[in-house]
DNA sequence: GCTGAGTTATTTTTT
DNA sequence: ATAACTCAGC
């Protein structure tokens, strides 16, 4: 890693002066003529070694240099991650240009894989045969569709119970994202679900043919469209043509659909830069593959060049030396170690606490202690494998008004009204969206999925005729006669935008509102929700911009969970790890360091699974900057795992930590019942051994 | 054919 | 705790 040499200080721009020489040599490879792309290069960086800002700084560098900005391609894994993305790179470069800080306005192509595939198939996809009305169907709505194409088959009414819908759709998603056979995927993820084989290809094979009569796509028909649309002669020049640099972020996260995407539109590899850090890869249940990032160099001809950033920023020595410590113990050797100077008297701590709830006892009153010393709480995380596992906590927060976020877990648009209220919007944008229709007619009493089928069959027979036509002269099932013409009436005032964007969506408040109240004993929340809504839906310009975007950028949580704080209050951030990766807090806390949780019971198959698991504690424990508590709940509370019912479970530690890593950390229980004068590490070593083994013993029992 | 009550099974993480 | 399915009653 040389490159001092190659581009002397005194020759280098000011604002590239604060990088280290790694990140320097990643920031100006190949960039003394920025209109001619060099060859692909792989930037392997560590956790906190200023992965975005160096992706940032080489993205300004390429302006700079002369790269026009809407003729980069600037691609990550996660919407946050976009956001943070384009938000440095526009101020990084605008400062580097100085009065020339316009351009950067002009770097429309950047988001997400999926949002990015989005735009572009709205462009192509008059080319290939697909309605540029397409309506995109998020991980709910699709189940949704591949429930109605498994009763029109009959394949509910078996013996022993089909897989429920959300299983069977990602079992589809697998298939479609690992490019692996359906055999393969059932038995490797799914072993449980091996004898429905036949059935789930008939019904996938129905699901495809569902979504291409309605003009709907789902997450996985953007990167499988756009891939096909890269891979088709006609069309390939075009698109890789307009783009002379494409960079992606978070490349250990991306599957071989997202890859095959990158080779079509740059098969070899000029103007590919590619970020990412396999010891963070945690995606494989999304078909991430590790394999793309090793296995990067060796694509191109000659191999990509790479640089590697092992310097951290982030965190203290000690926490630093903990977390290598755990990823060391890798079945998989991994490409660097990080180091750092910031010092630290303090290790990360080990709290072993009673139970769930003396954790979130635990938690708070630490929480609070620190920012009685000054910390915000905004500097504080608490991170979890499962988005329920701070249940417990969020109660005891809530119970002594600590305002919190949290990120992962329930979502906007799960909840039901808003769901039924983009139903409304979705059907008008799309007649053919049958899910839409479905989902709307049935809340009307008196219509159930017998009356909203037979419906829907009518629209779509008379091809020809107006949906709200269609609708008005349907002749209802007696009870439902009086709500059906005030429906049909709003129908086609929407169909018909008879009242402009966002007008519209004020009428079909008016309309709901009426079922919202009949169905829900909490309407009042709930229709807080939907104000919020509509006045979220006042900032878009249109109807379709409104649900692509809401439905690949959905917002975080709905207003009922307690005091969704407002932006410039402080708020405590709890967040799963999966939504905590590329953020990092003073002080961090992950909660259930425990066998079973992480690694999580359900991912102990194969020792693929538990290294991804060991790297969930890993990006867990590199969130931390100064201050680091693992919580280690002693007896744990399972609800419902298994046919005996909710019972209580003996936790131990989370094998990630044996007992010989126990000397980077400071180990201690919570309340202190005997002072931790000095564990001994021997004495530590042997309690952690007989909790061990007590835990496989009665764990065997049962094998 | 619709609804609501009662029964039974349910694998986490995200775009 | 919830979703999905079955069945009795309208």
């Amino acid at each position: 890693m040389l490159s001092v040499a190659d581009s002397p200080l005194p020759d280098t721009a000011a604002w590239l002066a604060r990088l280290n020489d790694a990140q320097r040599e990643a920031v100006e490879y190949g960039t003394a003529d920025a209109t001619q792309p060099p060859g692909a290069l792989l930037v392997i960086a560590g956790a906190g070694s200023g992965k975005t800002n160096t992706l940032a700084h080489r993205v300004a560098q390429l302006i700079v240099k002369g790269a026009d900005p809407r003729r980069i391609l600037l691609l990550t894994f996660s919407r946050r991650a976009a956001q943070e993305m384009t938000r440095r790179v526009t101020r990084i470069a605008g400062a580097a240009l100085g009065t020339r800080a316009v351009a950067t306005q002009s770097l429309t192509w950047s988001g997400t894989f999926h949002s990015v595939g989005a735009r572009l198939l709205r462009e192509y996809a008059e080319r290939i045969d697909l309605s540029p009305a397409f309506t995109i169907n998020d991980r709910e709505d699709s189940a949704d569709l591949m429930n109605l194409v498994r009763h029109e088959l009959g394949l509910s009414a078996k013996e022993r119970r089909f897989p429920s819908k959300s299983t069977c759709f990602a079992i589809y998603s697998r298939v479609v994202n690992t490019g692996a056979t359906l055999a393969d995927v059932l038995a490797q993820a799914f072993p449980w679900c091996c004898e429905w084989e036949a059935d789930l290809r008939m019904l996938f094979a129905a699901y495809v043919d569902a979504k291409q009569k309605q003009s709907v796509l789902d997450y996985d028909d953007l990167l499988l469209y756009w891939s096909y649309v890269a891979a088709e002669p006609s069309i390939a020049a075009d698109l890789s043509s307009r783009f002379d640099h494409v960079l992606v972020d978070e490349y250990q996260d991306t599957n071989r659909l997202q890859a095959s995407i990158l080779l079509a539109l740059k098969p070899d590899g000029r103007g590919l830069t590619v970020v990412g850090d396999d010891a963070q890869s945690i995606y494989s249940f999304r078909g991430a593959t590790i394999r793309n990032i090793l296995d990067f160099p060796t694509h191109f001809d000659p191999p990509a060049k790479q640089v590697t950033l092992e310097r951290n920023y982030r965190s203290t020595q000690p926490i630093l030396a903990a977390s290598n410590a755990v990823i060391d113990l890798a079945a998989e050797r991994f490409t660097k170690n990080l180091w750092t100077d910031k010092a630290s008297a303090q290790r990360p701590r080990l709290v072993t606490v009673e139970d769930e709830a003396a954790q979130a006892r635990y938690v708070v009153e630490q929480v609070l202690e620190a920012r009685e010393g000054g910390m915000t709480l905004k500097a504080q995380a608490v991170l979890f494998r499962a988005a329920h596992h701070s249940a417990a906590l969020e109660i005891e927060l809530m119970r002594r008004n600590i305002p919190f976020v949290k990120f992962g877990g329930l979502k906007f648009l799960d909840a039901v009204h808003v769901k039924d209220m983009l139903a409304v919007l979705r059907w008008a944008e799309n007649p053919r969206d049958r899910v839409a229709g479905f989902r709307v007619m049935q809340l009307l009493p008196g219509v159930g999925p017998a009356t909203a089928g037979r419906v829907l069959d009518q629209v779509a027979a008379h091809a020809g005729v107006r949906t709200a036509d269609a609708l008005a002269a349907f002749t209802p099932p007696a009870r439902a006669f009086e709500d059906w013409q005030p429906f049909a009436a709003l129908m086609s005032a929407v169909c018909g935008r008879e009242s402009p964007w966002p007008a519209e969506f004020e009428l079909i408040r008016r309309w709901y509102e009426p079922h919202l109240e009949r169905n829900h004993e909490d309407a009042a929340i709930r229709h807080a929700d939907v104000l919020q809504m509509e006045s979220i839906a006042g900032t878009y310009p249109s109807r379709e911009r409104f649900l692509t975007e809401l439905t690949l950028d959905p917002p975080d949580a709905t207003s009922d969970e307690s005091g969704v704080p407002l932006l410039d209050e402080d708020y405590l951030i709890l967040s799963t790890i999966h939504s905590a990766k590329g953020q990092e807090w003073r002080n961090v806390f992950v909660l259930n360091g425990v066998d079973g949780c992480i690694p999580s019971d359900l991912g102990t198959g194969s020792e693929e699974e538990i290294d991804e698991e060991r790297r969930l504690l890993y990006v867990a424990m590199t969130r931390a900057k100064e201050d680091l508590h693992i919580v280690v709940p002693q007896r744990f509370y399972v609800h419902n795992q298994t046919h005996l019912g909710d019972r209580h479970v003996w936790a131990s530690r989370t094998r990630f930590i044996p007992a010989h890593l126990m000397s980077h950390f400071d180990a201690y229980a919570w309340p202190h019942v005997a002072p931790p004068a000095a564990p001994t590490a021997a004495g530590l070593a042997a309690a952690a051994q007989a909790k061990l083994q007590i835990a496989a013993k009665l764990r065997k029992m049962w094998e």
